[in-house]
RNA sequence: GGAGAGGUGGCCGAGUGGCCGAAGGCAGCUGCCUGCUAAGCAGUUGACCCUUAACGGGGUCCCUGGGUUCGAAUCCCAGCCUCUCCGCCA
């Protein structure tokens, strides 16, 4: 969310931002309703104040035990008054908030201007895709033949869009969440397990709702949803904290699963774990001080690139343009690993800083050195979503018979494995 | 799920329907004092909103939302959360 206050000093701003972002809030509403808000404050909190002076004498009177009935009766009229006020002031502040809540961050100079994802730009190759003298098989063909994934199970169980590894794979996955687990851990990341539900409060915190509604799954009569992200409760964890300073930066990491319907994805990488309504993921999430947030941004990609590199899968890093920025990010890097079985990239982390967008709606703040309060600014990044972390794994290491060659860093992982084969 | 108790400022904790933004303590800050000490003395210290060029002025906030009242931290109702006991349970 926005400051009220800096829409109404930046409004040319903020309505570039809404457009570049490809939303519709209409900014001169906003600041019309803002306007008769604060016109009828004006009003009301005379007649408060008159009710408050009023009273008082009341009270005297009555300490004295004079008369007050007509102060009582005059006053009674001031109080009808000022209910009728309250109560109008009520439905605009509601209207303003709820408006509030669909106008996006702005995003940051760095950020280029364009309406899809054409306009990204990739920032940073790194490695370089292998060339095979053999015919590729796809991480669904490898799975299969090895008998390491069933996703004719999966759908069995819940449908289409979820999956089922077995027997290796599913020690591969254990394995690259204990790997990032780990690496992340050893670079300061604190470790946590937290809910995979959360309230309403909390997905508004981070920004989820109410926008992104029909993408999360809600638990019905409990007014609960399933997290799409680690982002959602790990965030939300200093919601209406008051921090001290010298405990900035908080850095978390944890490993959940994530839920999404993919509501507006229909049809899409519908084939293998592509696109999937349960994956896991490890993420990192970062309370900063304002002024150290986009050096914490660069920071954190390096982190999630850390463990790509040490997989040693080609991937490249992509700045998302306006268009393609998230509603609530001020700035995003994508990182994309090669898939040589599909011959893509595939994208397996997002480095966002929202600045103090979510800490503003979440109230996180802290005391700066002047005892000023300050919201502080929160970034987040995948280190990594493992589905398709899984498929580059397969994909790139697979050799000429079908086997897997397991990279280096994971093999202290897998009890010392080095090559996948079929198994029973 | 049943029966109780409770939710007050950064923390602990008091609170009579009006003089309560809220005693007292701790922590913090500022002076003073002390040749050392987590010592002593005095003062000071909340958030948010409206208004003002500024000084300032005004309003709101004692879990949340309603209600009673001229007036609510204080009374009533509902909800949420925490704790204790019982039941159930991995």
């Amino acid at each position: 969310m926005l400051d009220i206050k800096f829409i109404r000093e930046n409004p040319e701003l903020v309505k570039q931002a809404v457009a570049n972002k490809n939303e519709k809030a209409d900014i001169d509403q906003i600041l019309e309703i803002d306007r008769q808000r604060r016109n009828i404050i004006a009003d009301v909190e005379k007649l408060k104040a008159l009710r408050n002076s009023a009273s008082e004498q009341i009270a005297v009177k009555k300490r004295n035990k004079q008369d007050a009935e007509a102060d009582i009766a005059q006053m009674k009229e001031v109080g009808e008054k000022i209910a009728q006020f309250d109560a109008e002031l009520r439905t605009i502040e509601d209207e303003l908030e709820r408006l509030l809540k669909w106008v996006p961050n702005v995003p940051h100079p760095s950020v280029p201007v364009g309406k899809d994802e054409k306009s990204n730009i990739t920032v940073k190759e790194w490695g370089r895709v292998p060339q095979y003298s053999f015919n590729l098989m796809t991480h669904w063909e490898l799975g299969e033949k090895l008998n390491i994934m069933d996703l004719p199970a999966a759908a069995k169980v819940a449908g289409s869009g979820f999956y089922v590894l077995r027997g290796i794979g599913a020690k591969l996955q254990r394995a690259l969440v204990n790997f990032m687990l780990d690496t992340h851990s050893k670079d300061g990341f604190t470790e946590l397990h937290v809910p995979y539900l959360a309230n309403a409060e909390t997905m508004t915190g981070t920004g989820q709702l109410p926008k992104l509604a029909e993408d999360m799954y809600k638990i019905q009569d409990e007014n609960l949803y399933l997290i799409p992200t680690a982002e959602v409760p790990v965030s939300n964890l200093h919601r209406d904290d008051i921090l001290s300073e010298d405990r900035l930066p908080l850095c978390y990491v944890a490993h959940t699963p994530c839920f999404r319907r993919e509501a507006g994805a229909a049809g899409k990488d519908t084939r293998g774990m592509i696109r999937v309504h349960q994956f896991d993921k490890v993420e990192l999430v970062k309370i900063v001080h304002p002024d150290k947030s986009y050096d914490e941004h660069e920071t954190l990609l390096q982190q999630a690139e850390k463990i790509i590199q040490a997989l040693k899968i080609p991937y490249r890093v992509r700045l998302l343009a306006t268009g393609d920025l998230s509603f609530a990010g001020a700035k995003c890097y994508d990182i994309e690993i090669w898939a040589a079985g599909l011959g893509k990239y595939l994208e397996v982390s997002s480095v966002s800083n929202f600045e103090s967008f979510q800490a503003r709606r979440m109230n996180t703040r802290f005391r700066d050195k002047d005892k000023k309060m300050q919201f502080v600014h929160t970034l987040n990044g995948s280190g990594v979503a493992l589905p398709r972390l899984i498929i580059a794994v397969l994909e790139n290491n697979q050799t000429e018979y079908g086997a897997i060659i397991v990279p280096e860093a994971l093999r202290p992982y897998m009890g010392g494995l080095t090559e996948i084969i079929k198994s029973e």
